[in-house]
DNA sequence: ACAACATGAGAAA
DNA sequence: TTCTCCTGTTGTC
């Protein structure tokens, strides 16, 4: 569920459904004080960064919701079924009504703490206010592998574990090159990669990666289609090579060691720190 | 039925 | 680096 596009549609389906209207909370996984916090309020402005929601109502109450890992928002046109006691926190309006589960974050915040919270977040690729040279800056700070950065939600905001493996499939670039090895024209193709895949992903509500294979196992539901993403083991699309996939700081990065090569993407020549898989 | 795993991230060591 | 939290889906038996 959870990537930065999936972030961007939740806020855009509800400035569009849910703003403006007053709201009764509760919370059958029995967190009151928020519930409380916010029930009889009326919603006024919804606005996404990264992966991360940030709920207005009125009287000066700010509610900042983290999907995480497992979180996920139902919506219902009516009152709908009678929530889970997984369900954290429920908003009702007349008409409308949504349950969220298992979020890493669902809190009500200061001014001064979302203020801090928003500036410790990189560049959002899906905000009209991101500057490009500024995620460049930040991206390439260090010698941590190129993959490694774009996790970091400090440096580029909303990219997950898909994102970076298919950008940077699109892109052809080495997923383990130093990030301070990143030339900027190479850079520039990452970036309107990554943001040409969280916008269509924010359109239709899923990532397609363009050039993508069809599903490997026909009886496989899920929903987006990847080039490298969870296809280890199995024929690159742009080259019929075996895709790698590895475990680098606890997560799973997958790419084509044949075509995502080195060429033109170093920035200084003098040592070859870096290799492509055999 | 049950186990493994997942689009995340913070804290601890 | 390893643990920890949270829930739902996928695959194996």
């Amino acid at each position: 569920m959870p990537e930065g596009h999936s972030i961007h549609r939740v806020a855009r389906v509800h400035r569009r459904w849910l703003v403006g209207r007053r709201f009764t909370a509760d919370s059958p996984q029995g967190r009151g004080e928020l519930a409380h916090g916010v029930s009889g309020r009326t919603l006024l402005n919804v606005d996404a960064h990264g992966k991360h929601l940030f709920h207005t109502f009125e009287g000066d109450v700010r509610l900042h919701i983290h999907l995480g890992l497992f979180g996920r928002i139902r919506h219902f046109r009516n009152d709908g079924p009678v929530p889970s006691t997984a369900c954290r926190l429920r908003l009702a309006s007349d008409g409308a009504t949504l349950h969220l589960s298992g979020p890493s974050a669902c809190e009500l915040l200061s001014l001064e703490d979302e203020a801090a919270l928003r500036a410790r977040l990189g560049e959002d690729p899906l905000r009209v206010d991101a500057s490009p040279d500024r995620a460049y800056a930040r991206l390439t700070r260090g010698r941590m592998p190129l993959a490694q950065a774009l996790l970091d939600q400090g440096r580029i905001a909303g990219v997950g574990n898909i994102v970076r493996a298919e950008a940077l499939f699109v892109a052809k670039l080495p997923p383990l090159l130093p990030a301070c090895e990143l030339e900027r024209d190479a850079f520039d193709g990452l970036w309107s990669a990554m943001r040409a895949l969280l916008q269509d992903g924010v359109r239709d509500g899923l990532i397609v990666t363009p050039g993508a294979p069809p599903l490997p196992s026909p009886g496989r539901k899920r929903a987006e289609r990847f080039c490298v993403y969870s296809r280890a083991g199995l024929p690159c699309p742009r080259c019929g090579a075996k895709v790698t996939g590895q475990v680098l700081a606890a997560r799973t990065l997958y790419f084509c060691a044949a075509c995502q090569g080195v060429d033109r993407v170093r920035r200084s020549r003098r040592k070859p720190v870096f290799a492509p898989a055999p």
